[in-house]
DNA sequence: TCGCGCCATGGGAACGTTACCGCAGACTCT
DNA sequence: AGAGTCTGCGGTAACGTTCCCATGGCGCGA
């Protein structure tokens, strides 16, 4: 009899009906050699009882703990909340349970998760890398798929994130289909591979285009709504002849900017044109709305954890993927390539 | 010796220290009656072999997982992700990780993650109830803190929540001073008690002030964008004289409601002031920035962990915590106590 | 009819850890 | 000096599950 305040385990139901816990397990289980006869008869008891598998002793004994851990900078920046929204829905598809933490960009942290994760024994890991030091990889002790262009500094880990090339083509190529020329970059902290891609694509841009990579006007900052706004103080207090356009790495950081403009009594889009990249939604609801290259964040925590799913059944795919991105238009850009820059009106939903 | 491929164990541990396991595990338990010379050699073996104990196994022999899980409607919910991370952090502080789940407001969602949740023997669980039938609460087979005002329906179970009353109050005195007399109400879905709640608060503060409650106009709509920009433009469709004031449950129902003030060609806040309900960050990009009551998200997750871990333990608090809500003024309240309505300047932060 | 093989079932081990118990050696107190 | 106590350590069981192997019964073919 199974005490009141214990959870029923497979024996309780074996009792329960009669058989043996090897033939209980097989009935549960849904595996071969066994009586339809008995099977029912495990399967009534065990919803009789309360039976419910435990996961931690399957664990044990599989070597598959049924976890996944996610590793980002900060779950409440709404990037990476699609991101693991789009993990977690994908996870619990294939029966798995998502074990979620936020690194605060911050290495120390990021150790400290990992070795949590590795200790709660998930069968893999979704890392969005910050540390530098990953030197012992080998140690790293589980598998692993890394999310963002960090993730090429390790080229023996598969990664998925977005096609930061084809995104910056498509900012720059919009920005040019308004009339601008070459807009001033706010971009992220030089410690940050993300920066080298989005410097690089912006570059191969200007070449394409006859135009000297030179010319361009660059501020750094953290990836917040505070960096943005300091970069674009920054940048609005050079020397300038008419309108200006801004590209920021980080719709957050495009935000900030864009408060930075109102800050100087100026106005975007009139005066000032910004893009962002992300596609947070915040972007929708700021006025202007915010014109931005949207990250598919969703599917890229999707596909990180297909990919973690190959990784730890060895199908060695070690595959980088990178996903295409897709302009939002909204309001902030001005368009140049009519007379007049007019205030573009409707700060519409995609 | 450990073989290339298999995590270590402490067996592998105390072989190299020349011990045995129960010595290694005394050592590194950190227990009594073992010679400092001892411990120091299983630690140094501990770290040359790479071992980590493993959690799963420790949570069989004990029954405790480490793990807690938190059900919430979305991650991708930015007021959500505040909790998540509160709760996050909280756990971690204490040496816990938590499985997060996304019910999008679902019953059958809710009852599979909690399914998942007893299956993975965590040793509690957080949810934002969906559900109206946990009328077998005894077969939930956990402790259980809830988070949010539907947790009343449930009187035996601890929950942790903003106070609604004091919320509300504060936001109509607040209006009330600006000069508003009795605003308009965009309410969530009547099956939410929490609507109940705000409706109930907003009655006593009429009552107070020797108004009639029957004056209210209300909307109801889905607590997103699309729900309040729905509910706003029935709102402006009705007949009315003067400034129109709307007080809305949800920050993200108040912004759709400023999108509908702006469909409709008019001016927050010059023809309709809107004031939020939640405190989440898009607020302070919307232009005007929306003025709103913001709920300490993050704390109420770290309070909720703390409640779980109280409940764990049985110590018989059960409690329903109600924490306190501040205003943070922004820009989409007209100020009808002076004589021109102005154009509040600078969608300063908080 | 006998033997072989298959199939349903039961018994036991193993996953990695910790708690309990027992033992031996050393130390103390009379 | 002998007895009792304490302390450090080793052995073993147990957590709940699944897998492997053994066993017995039954059916089928020769």
């Amino acid at each position: 009899m199974a005490s009141r305040n214990r959870r029923p385990t497979i024996i309780d139901v074996a009792n329960r009906a009669g058989v043996s816990k090897s033939t209980a397990a097989r009935a549960l289980t849904g595996s071969s050699n066994i009586t339809d006869e008995t099977r029912e008869r495990v399967v009534k008891a065990a919803a009789a009882v309360g039976y419910e598998r435990n996961h931690l002793a399957v664990g044990m004994r599989s070597g598959r703990s049924g976890m996944l851990g996610l590793v980002i900078p900060d779950i409440a920046n709404p990037f990476w909340a699609d991101v693991a929204r789009g993990a977690q829905d994908r996870a619990a598809r294939a029966g798995a349970s998502l074990l979620v933490f936020s690194s605060d960009w911050d290495p120390k942290a990021e150790a400290t998760h990992l070795q949590t994760l590795r200790r709660a024994r998930v069968d893999g890991a979704i890392v969005n890398p910050v540390s530098d030091s990953f030197d012992d990889l080998d140690r790293f002790g589980m598998p692993c798929v890394f999310i963002g262009s960090s993730a090429e500094r390790y080229p023996d880990v598969s990664s998925v994130g977005s096609d930061i090339a084809q995104a910056v083509r498509l900012g720059l190529d919009h920005l040019v289909s308004k009339g601008h020329k070459a807009p001033a970059l706010i971009l992220g902290p030089k410690s940050r591979l993300a920066r080298a891609r989005f410097l690089r694509a912006v570059h191969e841009h200007f070449v394409e285009r006859d135009l000297d990579p030179g010319m361009l006007a660059v501020e750094d900052g953290e990836y917040t709504v505070e960096g943005g706004r300091e970069a674009m103080k920054r940048l609005l207090a050079q020397p300038r002849v008419g309108h200006l356009a801004v590209f920021a790495a980080n719709d957050m950081m495009a935000l900030g900017a864009m408060m930075a403009v109102r800050d100087a009594g100026l106005d975007c889009p009139r005066d000032v044109s910004i893009l962002g990249f992300d596609g947070i939604p915040s972007g929708e609801f700021a006025w202007p709305g915010l014109t931005t290259v949207a990250k598919p964040g969703r599917d890229i925590g999707e596909r990180a954890v297909e990919g973690l799913f190959d990784e730890i059944e060895h199908k060695p795919e070690h595959r980088r993927i990178y996903m295409p991105c897709r302009l939002i238009e909204r309001g902030s850009l001005a368009d140049l390539s009519v007379t007049t820059p007019r205030r573009v009106a409707g700060a519409g939903r995609n």
